[in-house]
DNA sequence: ATAACTAATTGTAAAATGCAACCAGTTTTT
DNA sequence: AAAAACTGGTTGCATTTTACAATTAGTTAT
């Protein structure tokens, strides 16, 4: 029995929503906290993005990084210049998931009891409208893709 | 020993990041459907619920409802009507998880294989702006608030 | 050479999810 | 009135995911 090729276009997705299809990608509980901390804290490392507050385990952030690359949201690269250093750089399909955040943001302003301090990025997005978050996101370009 | 008040502000959160309390809230496989079925396939029974493409089992059903319900994202009542019926409901705070629907979506159709015909809603809303989904949410308003 | 730092891996326990069958009431059909 | 079908669930069990702590091989700094 030969090895058989697995059909791209065919893969298990559970629905072909547009909802669930995000879902699939970052609907879960460290994703997208990882993505924060990139966008918003310019965490590049394992070690920096294994700091956060919500203490991610490390075999899970090993996992959502492997995740996140293969579905094209992150890619990762070794630092010429320190070679046990990987940096990790977000792609303009991870830089265009800024307004799920911000959206998230603004809902939890609010709703939920968020602590000011941390809430600072979310307020000025909130704030600052679409000319803002372009801006964000050209800078995030500007650090991140080549 | 008598039962102790459980101190509301205190909830074990893993952090006061708005990203966070709103993944505490809705970041997980479910949830999004779940208020997806409700705000555009106005589904408003269990058994709706249950029959949507992503196939979720019964017991993960019940325990989101309750979960949004505690959150307050859902009401629950019995219809006077039909006894054995119970009807859900989004409050404010649910309707307004609609921007992050929409983001989501917008993301999805330019980024993953999204089925043309799943698609229409996030496809309107993606053109329609501002406008349109403020009339999405009047309309949402006045089917489910009282 | 030693110590400290890197991105992980490993082992084990706990929690969440998936799946199928089942259930007690409530309507509907016959 | 009985039977059938429908309601929002519950139960038991297998699988998967996550949490937590310790450990590791390779790399750099002292």
């Amino acid at each position: 029995m030969q090895p058989v090729f697995k059909i791209k276009t065919m893969e298990n997705h559970k629905s072909l929503c547009p909802i669930n299809l995000a879902l699939e990608v970052f609907g879960d509980k460290w994703s997208l906290i990882i993505i924060r901390d990139m966008m918003f804290e310019k965490k590049r490392h394992f070690r920096e993005l294994l700091q956060s507050d919500e203490k991610i385990a490390s075999n899970i952030l090993t996992d959502r990084l492997a995740m996140l690359e293969r579905e094209g949201i992150i890619t990762k690269e070794s630092d010429p210049e320190h070679k046990q250093k990987i940096i990790y750089s977000l792609t303009l399909k991870g830089i265009d998931i800024l307004p799920v955040i911000i959206a998230m943001g603004s809902w939890s302003l609010k709703y939920q009891p968020v602590d000011p301090e941390k809430g600072k990025h979310a307020q000025q997005l909130a704030e600052g409208g679409f000319e803002l978050q372009e801006a964000i996101k050209m800078g995030l370009a500007e650090k991140h893709l080549k």
